[in-house]
DNA sequence: AATTTACATCAACAAATGTTGATACAATAA
DNA sequence: TTATTGTATCAACATTTGTTGATGTAAATT
């Protein structure tokens, strides 16, 4: 591993610990056992170093929810594949994941608007989804601002248990225990479907 | 409204919007219109300001809690409670809500692992009805420890909605669609019980 | 061999930020 | 009247923090 990528590594881990206000250049270098200044030669500014961080994850991540949205699955299992994506991305890339959560507040002007509108959009996304689900049938009647917000949420907070722990987790298995709370709540199971 | 408790509020608001690390003093002051040392005669220190402020909502909702928790109730009926105080407390008390949700990383030590402690063992309260469940039959089969996450992340972002927004909710119906989320999940209902 | 690339070192600055001390003034309580 | 309390002002401090410029060196590429 080169140290390029041994400090895009330490620094993501360094971000998440301490949050990315908290976590300073000086931290960084001391981390990487290197002069302050050193740090400069990967990055070009702090902000440099969260934004490019949080709009390759970002765009990446909105890249998957297209396909997923475009597709032409019923709601339910588009439902199913957008748990799926959180899930593995949560999994494979627990850092950068929880950066999306945690630290966009970070951005400045212009990015901080570009970012919000993104997201937005994403939420919107997933709201006809689920408005779409109710017509059909397939979703009960409900509030499909409140799912979304709900569904996502649960979906949203999935790192904090499988961010920077050494916990092996079977990707499978927590998809499709976060899919059926998603789906079926705490409820017993009656025979669905 | 005394000067005391308008300082309150407003120190509530801005950190809410900005974040505690990136809400100075010296914003405070400006948006109290008054001298920057003049804080002071409101606060400690910054710190003390996050601490109190933490603590305090974090007490009162740690006592109600209990209070469910030490009830007679099923554990249906304990979860429906649970996800009662919550909407209630969020509703009603948006920023300090939002506080507890996003700021307590800024606690220094001890603080922070005394505040740790607390919500480690209310989440253990909480598995611990859900298992509970699972064995009367009343829950489905699942992961507890997926369930309790999946369930309190559900409600924990309630705030994202309702804090710093004007938009005036029925808390009655929030509490009922969030109750039903958690329990039903997205499923259409076949006549639970 | 020449040049570019990757990484290291040291010193320093400018701005931001939490905090304090000394002081003043008006209203309220003793 | 006197003492206290709540609030206001101004100047100053010590740190922290992001950032830069100038320079050095060893390895890789041309």
């Amino acid at each position: 591993m080169t140290k390029r990528e041994e400090f895009i590594e330490q620094s993501l881990k360094l971000i998440h610990q301490k949050g990315f206000k908290a976590t300073t250049i000086r931290d960084i270098a001391e981390c990487m056992d290197c002069d302050v200044a050193n740090v400069y030669n990967y990055i070009d500014s702090k902000q440099g170093l969260l934004e490019s961080h949080l709009f390759a994850i970002n765009k990446e991540f909105h890249d998957n929810v297209d396909q997923i949205i475009k597709s032409n699955y019923p709601p339910v299992d588009k439902i199913k594949k957008l748990v799926a994506l959180y899930v593995d991305m949560t999994v494979t890339r627990p850092l950068e994941a929880a950066l999306l959560v945690n630290e966009w507040r970070n951005l400045k002007e212009p990015k901080l608007s570009e970012f919000i509108k993104g997201r937005e959009s994403f939420e919107r996304k997933v709201k006809k989804i689920i408005i779409e689900g109710i017509n059909d049938g397939a979703f009960r009647q409900m509030n499909p601002e409140l799912a979304t917000y709900s569904m996502l949420s649960s979906v949203r907070w999935l790192f904090n248990k499988y961010a920077g722990k050494k916990i092996k987790v079977n990707k499978i298995e927590v998809e499709r225990e976060i899919v059926e709370f998603v789906l079926k709540g705490l409820n017993k199971e009656k025979r669905l479907r």
